[in-house]
RNA sequence: GGAGAGAUGGCUGAGUGGUCGAAAGCGCCGCAUUGCUAAUGCGGUGUGGGGGUCAAACCCCACCUCGGGUUCGAAUCCCGAUCUCUCCGCCA
């Protein structure tokens, strides 16, 4: 959620801002409704401060034996002005809040302006393609030659857009998990945590999935429970109405979970294969942070993702994307792709971004620095990594001519020391 | 799923209609005392919103899980929801 402040304080940056995330908004009349509801919030304050003072004044005299009904008839005359003011103090409020919930977030000032992904602007690029002598083929059927990736029965057991892997390849994915959490564990500080793939509506609003997403989720409409679409939001909202101390901070969280998409608007594209899916590993990271903490972070989450492919050999790019291509929340991000031989095309593993404010204002997420006032924390998280695409970079890149797959090295020791996929 | 009990401030825990934003203890902060530590004494110590101020002080409103209701007045009475705990049943 923006901060009603700074709308109030500078709202042509705001108008500015949300322009380049492609969003027309009415600020003008968020504003008038806010000055009104300013009005009204006094005019009642003062209605009950008077309240107060006759119910006091009612105690005292009858304590003494005097005679109240004048002043109770007089409170009671409040009453109806009152309860049409309360009506009116909360048609207001849930207005602007409607309005503030569907406000994106802004983009930091020095992000590229675009208005779509082809305006994103690579920042890094690391390794080269690995040196093939024959021509790769595409991980859907090496996944099927090697009689590990199963499109035809994923589909008899669940419909489109999901997958079967079995064998060495779901060790792979197994051990490509172990292997993640155990570096973001051990080297780069951060606490794993089993979080709950199913959360409140309430979870959803707080991390900003909701309202714009709706669509996008999974609901089980008995229980108004929602599948996870990323750790994100069990993640964020750990520390959901809480408030910090600055000595607690900075928290890093890392956590394993499936992810459920449904993909509605993608209806038709990237249909074979692992690419995208309606139901996907990742191993999420996740800060939350001092504001003046979090742009170092964000390098640094940035980094420990990157640190996974490079690790794994993988010939990898970071993009950082324009204003018009960054999700609702974010106020800066990377994304990770990886090169796919097979598929001939970047894939994108991570994406590593900074929310600011936004998600804590939602959540209710604040610390306290020594004596002072409670401050919103800044929240960032990002993907290390997800699973189906690294599965990809990892089979593609490291298959041989004879349909086998070798092993990275640091995965080994979580696949038994073995060396090689093979049918 | 059935039966019962409960939800108060950072924590423990009092409080059944007015002087309760809330006793007491613990914790924390400050000061005093003190070879050091410990102990002791005194004072302070919630959150949000609005006003006020250079900044404070200060003033007002709201908050005792949440939402309704009764009442001039609710932590306290009534209704509903949520969550927690115990027992039974079921179950990976």
């Amino acid at each position: 959620m923006l901060d009603p402040g700074l709308i109030r304080r500078d709202p042509e940056r705001v108008r500015r801002g949300l322009l380049a995330k492609g969003e027309v908004a009415d600020i003008d009349w968020f504003l008038q409704l806010d000055r009104e509801g300013s009005e009204v919030v006094t005019e009642l304050e003062q209605l009950n401060a008077r309240k107060n003072r006759l119910s006091e004044e009612i105690g005292k005299r009858k304590r003494a034996g005097e005679d109240i009904e004048a002043l109770r008839a007089e409170s009671a005359e409040i009453d109806p002005k009152k309860k049409q003011l309360e009506e009116r103090k909360d048609r207001l409020r849930s207005d602007l809040m409607r309005i503030l919930m569907r406000l994106p977030n802004l983009p930091l000032d020095d992000v590229p302006v675009g208005t779509g992904s082809e305006q994103n602007v690579v920042v890094a690029t690391w390794g080269a393609p690995r040196e093939q002598s024959f021509r790769p083929k595409a991980h859907w059927d090496l996944g099927a030659d090697l009689g590990m990736l199963d499109a035809k029965r994923a589909a008899k057991v669940a419909g489109s857009g999901f997958s079967l892997l079995s064998g060495q390849l779901a060790q792979l994915e197994r051990a490509l998990v172990n292997y993640m959490l155990d570096l973001h564990t051990r080297e780069h500080g951060y606490r794993e945590v089993g979080v709950p793939y199913l959360v409140l509506g309430t979870s959803l609003e707080g991390s900003s999935q909701l309202p714009k997403l709706e669509a996008e989720m999974y609901r089980c409409r008995d229980d108004d429970l929602w599948l996870i679409p990323t750790a994100e939001v069990p993640l964020t909202n750990v520390h959901a109405r809480e408030i910090l101390t600055q000595a607690e901070l900075p928290i890093r969280y890392t956590a394993f979970s499936p992810c459920f998409r449904r993909e509605a608007g993608a209806a038709g594209a990237d249909t074979r294969g692992l690419i995208r899916m309606h139901q996907f590993h990742k191993v999420e990271l996740m800060v939350y942070t001092l504001p003046e903490e979090s742009d170092a972070e964000l390098l640094r989450i940035r980094e420990h993702a990157e640190s996974v492919l490079r690790n794994l050999g993988l010939h990898y790019r970071v993009l950082e994307l324009c204003t018009g291509d960054m999700s609702f929340g974010s106020a800066r991000t990377y994304d990770l792709e990886v090169w796919a031989p097979g598929c001939g095309r970047w894939l994108e593993v991570s994406s590593v971004s900074t929310f600011g404010d936004f998600q804590a204002r939602r959540a209710g997420i604040r610390f306290r620095r020594e004596g002072g006032k409670p401050e919103h924390v800044h929240t960032l998280n990002g993907s290390g990594l997800a699973l189906p695409r690294v599965i990809v970079g990892v089979l593609e890149n490291y298959q041989r001519e004879d349909g086998s797959v070798e092993i990275p090295d640091v995965l080994r020791p979580y696949m038994g020391w073995r060396t090689e996929i093979r049918a």
